[in-house]
DNA sequence: GCCCAGGGATGCG
DNA sequence: CGCATCCATGGG
């Protein structure tokens, strides 16, 4: 994809590879502001960028340009993606729908707790806790907050999480800091996408499906298919009446191989968007 | 009051 | 193993 740097931005003329609104609606991530259809914020880590449009094209404007140029993954060409995904199938309209998703590489421990906070939950309480957790714990960035580190998370109790309205998930996040060290989520990103997932799934919360996502959205393997509520529904309309989420699972990672992740992010925004209508 | 949300942990056979 | 049940909480 086309695009440059200068200074603190990064233009991006080709809105068929970078759509934000079908980048963040797509529930890859939780931690952005909608300010309007062409004004969007996004926190990652401790970095802040805003997104706004000007002149047809999309500026990514940022003190971090090459922390958000990895994030966006503005390398990777998603016309070639979508090309070969158009082979496969009637993924045809979703990805027609969501044109201009792409896959974020967001930052590790903040993609296991918003992921561990999701279970059983909606995106709207997802991102009220998440938000509440940068404010109580965070760094302070000018209007925003830092997502807290892992000594931070560490020192408050099951309380708190609580008080964020994490539920009973509370005591399941205080359980995951203590099995967790400094440096312990990057150091295993030398595992395979399998040893990965069977480590990720000890991990207090942390079951097949959380797994899957922090593995697509956080460590970037898209050899991975997460199955939730939205898909499980798609796969019954469109292929077979089945319950078992690790079947479902096992059998779009079969048909869709390493393009699992990026079918998933298709089809989980054209039948979650429908559904809302 | 009931059902659902980007499910996981636990116990039981 | 597979399966059932329980788990907080806010919105429709």
């Amino acid at each position: 994809m086309k695009y440059k740097i200068c200074d603190n931005k990064i233009i991006i003329a080709d809105e068929s590879q970078f759509c934000p609104q079908h980048i963040f609606e797509c529930g890859q991530v939780f931690s952005y502001i909608k300010h309007n259809e062409d004004h969007y914020t996004v926190l990652s880590k401790d970095k802040i960028a805003t997104l706004y449009k000007q002149d047809d094209c999309w500026v990514i404007e940022s003190h971090s340009p090459e922390y958000f140029e990895n994030y966006f993954d503005l390398t990777r060409d998603y016309t070639k993606i979508k090309n070969q995904l158009q082979d496969s199938s009637f993924l045809t309209n979703a990805i027609d729908y969501g044109y201009g998703i792409r896959i974020l590489k967001q930052d590790l421990l903040e993609t296991l707790v918003s992921f561990v906070i999701s279970a059983n939950n909606n995106i709207k309480r997802i991102q009220k806790s998440l938000f509440y957790i940068r404010e109580k714990l965070g760094e302070r960035l000018g209007e925003y907050y830092a997502f807290p580190t892992l000594e931070k998370l560490k020192s408050v109790s099951v309380d708190f999480f609580v008080g964020a309205g994490t539920g009973y998930r509370a005591s399941q996040l205080v359980k995951l800091f203590n099995q967790l060290d400094e440096n312990i989520l990057a150091e295993k990103a030398y595992l395979s996408t399998q040893d990965l997932r069977n480590w990720l799934i000890s991990l207090s919360g942390v079951g097949g499906k959380v797994a899957d996502c922090i593995l697509l959205f956080g460590y970037a393997r898209t050899d991975v298919f997460p199955v939730d509520t939205w898909i499980e529904q798609m796969y019954n309309e469109f292929f077979e009446k089945e319950n078992n989420r690790v079947k479902i699972r096992d059998n779009l990672v079969a048909k869709y191989g390493g393009m699992s992740g990026f079918a998933q992010q298709y089809l989980f925004y054209y039948k979650r968007e429908k559904n809302k209508k």
